[in-house]
DNA sequence: CATGAATGAGCCTTCATTCAT
DNA sequence: TATGAATGAAGGCTCATTCAT
């Protein structure tokens, strides 16, 4: 007996449910102190019901961890290392990039968790990190095209990638302020220093 | 009947053994997963041994971050924010802490986990805020100094500081090579546009 | 899906047994030296049932002591204090009472321990304490009753009742006889004497 | 190398504060919350010390319960049972021992617990009931004497000197009043009343 | 003899996971 | 599929006891 159209969006529905919520406990206690039960409380559903949509809790945190990041990766990703005004295109994507990170708050969290018990969680570490040097050679990209350009002072791109992004995971850890703080925009020029632009 | 002398340096080393063994094992596993018998263990003594040193599990862990926070400021706060030769003293500086926060290694990702989770670390967090505030502020006092001399491109100093933090605790977060790796020396031009010399 | 009747009649029998086996295991060996563990074993369940059950150690002991304390109660308060054949009356009370705490050996072991450590288990106490009263005060009225009527030396009713009751606890600690044993009754004419009856 | 005397009168000394505390501490919260390290630290010497006067926990409580028992005993039996002013002495007796049951308290606390938990402590009880024995059949010797004497009714003594004994002690666990307290002298009528004296 | 560091048995409790309904 | 009772591994911690000093 197949399961009814209706069915499937039903439960689809229930799996983002508790993946939502899996997110927002694993990101605010960590893994250990987050329980299946919580978690299904927090989605409303039993907690038997939670292993009917993932194997485990190992499977559940993966999922929590590698799931959004098709989604953010796309965003992070949306800039032109090509651009013409490669200045402006810079300080556009530097801009967005500090407004995710202050929204991204919670997942965040949940990011820098793995990345700083990476032994401990190999596998959700492994997809990160690709998704990392993704990132990094985009970003490696522009620059190489700035400095050729003359834009930018002349520095290797690999390591200015390296620190932009650890500039802004450090941020995320060191900040406790709302997203919707207007102080998150003041790190915006300080960011750009980062990249040596040469008419400032 | 006093303990002998030579009883009770035993006994230092005994605990500090132990507590150097927590900040390992916490460091790498976290909290949570971090038992009092694998601490144990890995120092060689009984598990009740550790309750001898320590009171509990807070306990331990709050002394594996704040006892080595002492030896630590120390050094990150060794640079004059008034040297005369202002660009020097900070290169000096900044590859100092490069360095340091290379080889911290360890304790920084306790740093990461109290920062992370600070609403679940709440003493220890408020220690290590108070350090963040005073180093924040002299790095603040360097800059104002440097801006004034015309040496400096003027920025917020406040955000110019809470971004050099994030950078130094970003990159810790990010690599995961070894300390002794040179590739960290890399970085320390990239930290230096952070406070935009005037020169580069 | 709620459960099944036959589910639920099965549960409340388990926990049923849980709560006699625990009654059992905390009057013959106090509640110190009965363990969760002794508990699950004597009600032929898993540790981790009981907590199903109870929610913790304390509340199977409250629940051990107050739950039969209902029951009980019922009958303890049996008597007509207002009745017209008074000493006919007593000496049914008497008996009555006599009997019942022959049977009650293991529950009474458990109110002595109660009462003999009121301060640390104040809550179970507060319940006993509140039927003590009650009893005591209802037994104090059969006697001004019998003593208006004459038949009865006149005595503080207060004092007769409160040592009315000790007798019967003071009896249930002292004799270790099985309840079956006739022994019992050879206490009655004593216990009457108690209450000063005159035509003796 | 013989101890000097002073030595043996300190030792005896410690030996008897620990003890002191003991059935302090044993009495107040029962057997299992009492804590060799709080025993010595109520008498004032490290735990060490208390193995050297005792074998085990088990012979301290066993100490605690016995060796006042000595002393405890020939006041209780401090009445004669072939008194010729009969009444007067067994007013007198009774008025003694309702007395010593209030000034007691600690003792019959831990008396109350051997007896309560007799399978739990058997030789501790065992010497209680050797007492008990001993006690109860000079209680029946004077109420045999009594009744020859037409001075109380005829009731079979053996029952009379157990009920006796356990008023006293069910008045002890029942009341939580001082032993100051003169609330206690009332009970004297009331339990003269069980060995039915004729002119009452 | 006095001390207290060291040890580990044993306790209560939490929680992931299984599985009958 | 949904539920939650049942289970037992594992953890933090207490405390009696041993024994070196």
């Amino acid at each position: 007996m197949p399961l009814s159209e209706e069915q499937v969006l039903k439960m689809k529905q229930k799996r983002e449910t508790i993946l939502q919520q899996a997110i927002l406990l694993f990101a605010e206690r960590g893994y250990d102190d987050t329980t299946i039960a919580k978690v299904a409380k927090a989605s409303g559903v039993s907690f038997g019901s939670v292993f009917t949509y993932f194997e485990n809790k190992d499977q559940l945190f993966h999922a929590a961890v590698t799931e959004p990041l098709q989604e953010h990766s796309v965003k992070l990703l949306d800039f032109d290392p090509q651009a013409s005004e490669l200045l402006l295109e810079l300080e556009r994507m530097v801009t967005n990039h500090i407004k995710m990170f202050a929204a991204f708050d919670l997942y965040l969290r949940l990011v820098v968790q793995v990345v700083g018990y990476y032994n401990r969680f190999p596998y959700s570490f492994a997809e990160l990190d690709a998704f990392h040097n993704i990132f990094r050679e985009k970003i490696a990209e522009l620059l190489v095209n700035g400095q050729q350009k003359g834009l930018l002072h002349v520095q290797d791109p690999k390591y200015v990638a390296t620190a932009y992004m650890s500039l802004l995971i450090g941020l995320r850890v060191n900040l406790t302020d709302e997203p919707q703080s207007n102080m998150w925009e003041k790190f915006v020029p300080v960011a750009m220093q980062l990249f040596g632009p040469k008419n400032s």
